[in-house]
RNA sequence: GCCGGGAUGGCGGAACUGGCAGACGCAGCGGACUUAAAAUCCGCAGCUGUUAAAAGCGGCGUGGGGGUUCGAGUCCCCCUCUCGGCACCA
């Protein structure tokens, strides 16, 4: 009978020894669930100062991916390390829960898209708390609920009021085996990637667009302020918005064929005007038909250039073979009166400037091209002065680039001639304004945004069509217009809900009679470039949100996500928010001063994807090592903003750490339970001892300034690593009766740097060593250690020692030693002496605390 | 083509404003504990020459070539490869 009490005990002594992360985790996430509030943000704090970090909410696929646990392991650890520090921090979550993944699986598993998408989110929820991610879930928002999307619906109807959101044809692309519309990433090579064989087409759509480009201008000068965010991302939104200075100059069709037509083209280089020998059209030049009258032949070639146009587009093509079709007709230039062919050309976009350009052949290599090819004039008209080189008599073998310099000189260019390009620019400007056919102008790449979607699982555009009365919006009143549920969405063609009589036939809000609702959704894009305004009161009935309340929290001071949103969420949200803005709801300028992208995760040098076969599962991992390892690693790995290479035996060694620290922590718990021995004069304390309290000090140090500055969170941990490796090696003398109160302070600590990082073991240590601290380090507030720069200063100094920059010797002296006693130290060492035989020293250069270099000839 | 990252041991990565390259971790090697293994603990470890071996002493090393500097992974010029974004934008 004794024996087999014996062997339990000494089991029970194993195993509180070991490190078992599955029984520490289990236990703190039941007791987290038991307190729901534990991380809830005070809605207004006068006495702290309030801190908001978001982490980009996520689209409810299914699970969470290794890219999700890495992007809120980094917003966690910050937002623990602010709590920490006593802010009143708000973390919350959501769910981009509209899209087209749920109709696609509802095809697939003949699931209704809500119930799918929402048991995907209790998953993916469950898996944050098991990861233990500190997020206020009473401001949780769910996009495809109609208390979000009804406001969705009421930004729409604002919009509409102030002239942002209009109807107009467009573009969309067109599978004519499914009879039905295609989101962009639904193209493959051109073709429908349900009918690989079939070609992709491109048809006329009435569509709601939205009128981001008002903001073109305050969304780009924007980027100058945002100083918090990637310089890479501010560049790719700057390209984006791509705005450019030029000027537009009326062509007039020339008269002996036809009346007073007129070619309006744009163009950044009117100081090349003189060069120009033909205009070119893009094939959906309204101007196009006209000018080709109705001759058949012309107009198929019209056509084919059409087509090649938008399969190069769908294709990704760039820079194809040009083609142009002769129109026959003749525009003269305003300059020189100079009659000039009109041409048709693939490589003309109707969607920039004017679709019309004046083509230059000898100082552009794409209208050089061109020329080349169809055997049309190219005249140089600009050169380098320092050149000063006069053109051949035949025409040049190569475009002139470049030719933008401010020496740059002009020739054959009439009145102009002998100006530099850039006072070409501005009187040529001038004259074609006082003359009347031209102006200056700027002109931007981006577009204004369409959002329908034919589509079944998006917001319902709030609007109706009646015979009477036109388009009618849905009165405030009656939103939210219900997305229907039980619809068939398999592909037939057109809107889901066309075919929802229930749904499509209605009143018409203005004279009662009958009207047809809009069948089309929104982009999910509108979903996401508002949320987090909703989380500073998700549960507002009456409006979108509390204007105080926002005022309170905003601008998000820290968003964390991938560079992948680089361009199209943050413009949007950035547009967003200055339409709310100018609503007058709320008074920020943009919605976060600080931006972070972290780097993306991949395996075996390629990104984790299920063909690849290289998709490594949280699950799997959480089951095999913890959360707290898998969310460490994917903080030491490397630093945040870099390219993760998943490598599970760098969790194996992670987790090895934590296991040291937790069993070196467990083994003096007791100890340090006790009331602490009184801390001796700091000159009596032996080397070792002195040496851990400094390192303890310098562990604090370096772990703070991570957060403050670069959040090379993987060198913090590597920081933590090496003082725990260091306590190892003192455990002796640390835990002699004497120096109890080191150890205290020690163990305390320890388990506070942990808490960003390892949540659930930091609580388990807080606990164990704290005689209140049944509660853990959750309950705290105020609590991130501090360092005292004093301490963390060594007492002797290793100078490393070169003769003429090569390393030949160290020497130790006393901290705060005087240059001169150094350098005396450096001349008297052996080594260095022996090094130094037979020269003659120049000079010595001390850089204090760190080296001395002898330079001797 | 344009814009922006990046290239450091066998591997992931450190090195903040120029100052001991390779912290920390993985894999590896040696040792302790164990009947044994796992686990754990301690130690060694860039490459290379000299050497029986080691210590010691030296040489070479941050994609390649030049430069600035007492001193360069870090700054400047040129080049190669690689990743990402945009791409016929007039």
């Amino acid at each position: 009978m004794s024996d087999t009490v014996n062997i339990t005990a000494n089991q029970s002594d194993q195993r509180e020894q070991r490190y078992e992360p599955q029984r520490i985790e289990e236990k703190w996430h039941a007791r987290w669930e038991a307190s729901p509030d534990l991380y809830a943000a005070e809605p207004h704090d006068s006495k702290r100062k309030k801190y908001y970090v978001l982490e980009m909410l996520p689209y409810p696929s299914g699970a969470l991916h290794m890219g999700h646990v890495r992007n809120y392991s980094i917003g966690d650890a910050l937002a623990r390390y602010m709590w920490m520090n006593g802010y009143n921090v708000l973390h919350p979550m959501g769910w981009d829960a509209f899209g087209l993944p749920a109709e696609n699986a509802a095809i697939k598993n003949n699931v209704p898209p809500r119930q799918w998408t929402l048991s995907n989110i209790a998953h993916m929820k469950a898996q944050m708390k098991r990861l233990g991610f500190a997020y206020d879930w009473s401001r949780e928002v769910t996009t495809c609920l109609p208390d979000y999307y009804k406001w969705n619906q009421w930004f729409f109807l604002k919009l509409y009021e102030k002239g942002l959101a209009y109807r107009k044809s467009s573009k969309v692309n067109w599978c004519p085996e499914c009879a039905t519309v295609l989101a962009n990433e639904q193209v493959v090579d051109g073709c429908c990637w349900r009918h690989e064989e079939t070609q992709v087409e491109q048809r006329e759509l009435e569509q709601w667009f939205v009128r981001t480009t008002r903001y073109s201008e305050e969304l780009l000068a924007g980027l100058d302020k945002l100083e918090g965010w990637p310089e890479k991302v501010r560049t790719m939104q700057r390209n984006w918005i791509g705005r450019s200075e030029g000027a537009l100059v009326d062509f007039a069709v020339d008269a002996s064929v036809s009346g007073k037509e007129k070619i309006t083209v744009f163009t950044t280089r009117i100081d090349t005007i003189y060069g120009a020998t033909s205009i070119q059209l893009a094939p959906e030049h309204p101007m196009v038909s006209e000018l080709i009258g109705n001759d058949p032949h012309l107009l198929s070639r019209v056509e084919d250039l059409t087509r090649e146009q938008a399969r190069a587009k769908a294709e990704g093509d760039a820079n194809i073979d040009k083609h142009g079709v002769f129109t026959g007709r003749y525009a003269v230039n305003p300059f020189n009166q100079e009659k000039i062919p009109i041409w048709v050309a693939s490589y003309i976009l109707m969607g920039y400037g004017t679709g019309a350009i004046m083509s230059v052949p000898a100082h552009d290599d794409r209208d050089f091209e061109f020329a080349k090819k169809y055997d049309i004039a190219i005249r140089v008209v600009i050169l380098p002065r320092r050149t000063l080189e006069p053109p051949g008599p035949g025409e040049p073998e190569e475009p002139v680039l470049p030719y933008t310099e401010k020496d740059s000189l002009l020739i054959n260019s009439g009145e102009f001639t002998e100006l530099s390009n850039q006072e070409a620019i501005e009187k040529m400007s001038a004259y074609a304004e006082a003359h009347g056919f031209g102006k200056r102008t700027v002109t931007y790449r981006l577009k204004d945004w369409g959002i329908s979607r034919q589509r079944y699982w998006g917001t319902p555009i709030p609007m109706l069509y009646c015979a009477g009365c036109g388009v009618v919006p849905v009165p405030e009143k009656d939103l939210p217009v219900l997305l229907p549920e039980n619809v068939d969405i398999t592909l037939q063609g057109g809107s889901p809900l066309g075919r929802v009589p229930e749904f499509v036939n209605a009143t018409c809000p203005k004279c009662g009679g009958a009207a047809r609702r809009e069948t089309d959704t929104m982009d999910t894009f509108v979903d996401s470039s508002w949320y987090f305004y909703r989380y500073t009161n998700a549960k507002l009935t009456d409006r979108p949100l509390d204007t105080p309340t926002v005022d309170y929290w905003f601008p998000i001071d820290q968003y964390i996500g991938g560079v992948e949103h680089a361009i199209l969420h943050l413009i949007y949200s950035r547009f967003w928010t200055k339409f709310m803005r100018d609503l007058g709801i709320i008074h920020n300028d943009e919605p976060a001063t600080r931006l972070f992208t972290q780097g993306m995760v991949i395996k075996d040098g390629a990104k984790m994807s299920k063909s690849k076969g290289n998709v490594v599962s949280p699950d799997d991992m959480v089951a095999q090592f913890g959360a707290d390892s898998t969310r460490l690693y994917a903080l030491f790995a490397t630093s945040p903003d870099r390219e993760l290479d998943w490598q599970e035996a760098g969790v194996e060694g992670v987790h090895r750490f934590l296991g040291r620290a937790y069993r070196f922590v467990m083994r003096n718990a007791a100890v340090s339970r006790d009331s602490a021995s009184a801390q001796p004069a700091r000159e009596a304390l032996p080397p070792k001892i002195k040496a851990i309290e400094r390192k303890l000090h310098q562990t604090i140090k370096r772990v703070t300034e991570d957060f403050q500055g670069r959040w090379h969170f993987n060198t913090s941990v590597a920081a933590i690593m090496e003082f725990v490796n260091e306590l190892y090696g003192a455990e002796e003398e640390l835990t002699n009766e004497k120096y109890k109160w080191l150890l205290a302070d020690v163990l305390r600590n320890l388990a506070l740097l942990l808490a960003p990082f390892a949540p659930f073991l930091a609580n388990e240590l807080w606990e164990a060593i704290t005689p209140e601290g049944s509660g853990g380090i959750d309950l705290l507030r105020h609590r991130w250690p501090e360092f005292d720069p004093a301490l963390t200063k060594e007492d002797e100094i290793t100078y490393a020692v070169q003769v003429n920059g090569k390393l030949r010797g160290h020497v130790v002296v006393p901290a705060e030693s005087p240059e001169e006693t150094v350098r005396e130290s450096v001349l008297a060492d052996e080594k260095v002496k022996a090094a130094l035989e037979g020269k003659q020293v120049v000079k010595i250069i001390v850089i204090a605390g760190k080296l001395v270099n002898v330079v001797v000839k």
